[in-house]
DNA sequence: GCAGGGGATGGTATAGTGTTGCGTAAATAG
DNA sequence: CTATTTACGCAACACTATACCATCCCCTGC
């Protein structure tokens, strides 16, 4: 299937739901447990587009009643973290979904400084770029952080051209 | 001039004085002032390839006898991100010199979790790559995030496999 | 030489992000 | 039903970064 443009009008409901069913999914072939708090705070970081810090998610938890203190949510991170299901994006201190948690490891993120919604992209050819390069220094690659920064093109349009001008 | 991998021995000596040198023509250029402080830090930087956090940094200015807090160290290194003259890397939160100041700006850095050396390359073929996908999806790029972690191959020889097996 | 102005630095406090360690509770296995 | 593993609650702390104000220094023009 192909995945709504975040910055595109989309149901975003499905976005949840199918981020929701494979998540109980990769988790039941995984052997691992989707607690109740982990899917809380995976549906959380659904909720939309926009990446989250630790502690909005931490904010959101208490505003629903759950006690919980920094350690209970960075842990639940790196656990949606190992699953593949968020990615931590190094660059905003932030966490968003995966939109593909089955491939797609290692993605490149569209960060877009206006309206602040992250696409994700498989990007093959930027990955054989960087295998290519780094594979002629001879260097083994354990992960790569790539993070995009800019504007994404809603926002131009939307701008009329403020920043698309330049 | 070609620049010596960090991962190999070379006399870094060199590397030091040319980015020292470096850095005064730019100043003067821009017309803006290497203070004594910046010098400091540029030069404490430039002790090695491995990226320094801010509070390392911190903590030899004071062991050197001068009396800094942090807003000293993050000003500083504020004003050499700005002329270019160091990279902050994300995904450590700590700062590496910039081997071409003058060129090279948004570099790919290659991360050495072993020896933790980082190679700042130009990676065109790279560059050429994300410029493509993000046309292509209408984005308009501000400034990229490329951190590769792995392993140098200085340390992939070192290891006999350890490491370079899987 | 000297006042004025702007950039650079000193210093306190505080905000924001992430971790360690330990004890308890819940789920699964035997 | 006990033992073991896994998850969660909680306190304290470590690390990273910024806001804000005061002071100093250097350059400029006089």
């Amino acid at each position: 299937m192909t995945h709504a443009l975040p910055y595109r009008t989309h149901n975003h409901a499905h976005c949840v739901t199918d981020a929701m069913d494979e998540a109980r999914s990769l988790c039941q072939t995984a052997g691992t447990r989707l607690t109740q708090l982990r899917a809380q705070i995976l549906e959380l970081i659904w909720q939309s587009h926009r990446p989250l810090g630790a502690y909005d998610i931490l904010a959101i938890l208490n505003d629903q009643g759950r006690k919980a203190a920094p350690p209970t949510v960075y842990r639940t991170l790196d656990f949606l973290q190992g699953m593949g299901l968020v990615h931590r994006i190094a660059s905003l201190n932030a966490f968003v979904g995966c939109s593909q948690p089955s491939h797609n490891h290692n993605g490149c993120f569209l960060i877009c400084e206006e309206c602040q919604n992250v696409l994700e992209l498989s990007a093959d050819s930027i990955r054989q770029a960087i295998s290519k390069e780094t594979g002629a220094q001879g260097f083994k690659v354990r992960e790569t952080t790539l993070e995009i920064a800019g504007t994404c093109p809603a926002c131009i349009n939307k701008d009329g051209g403020k920043n698309g001008a330049q």
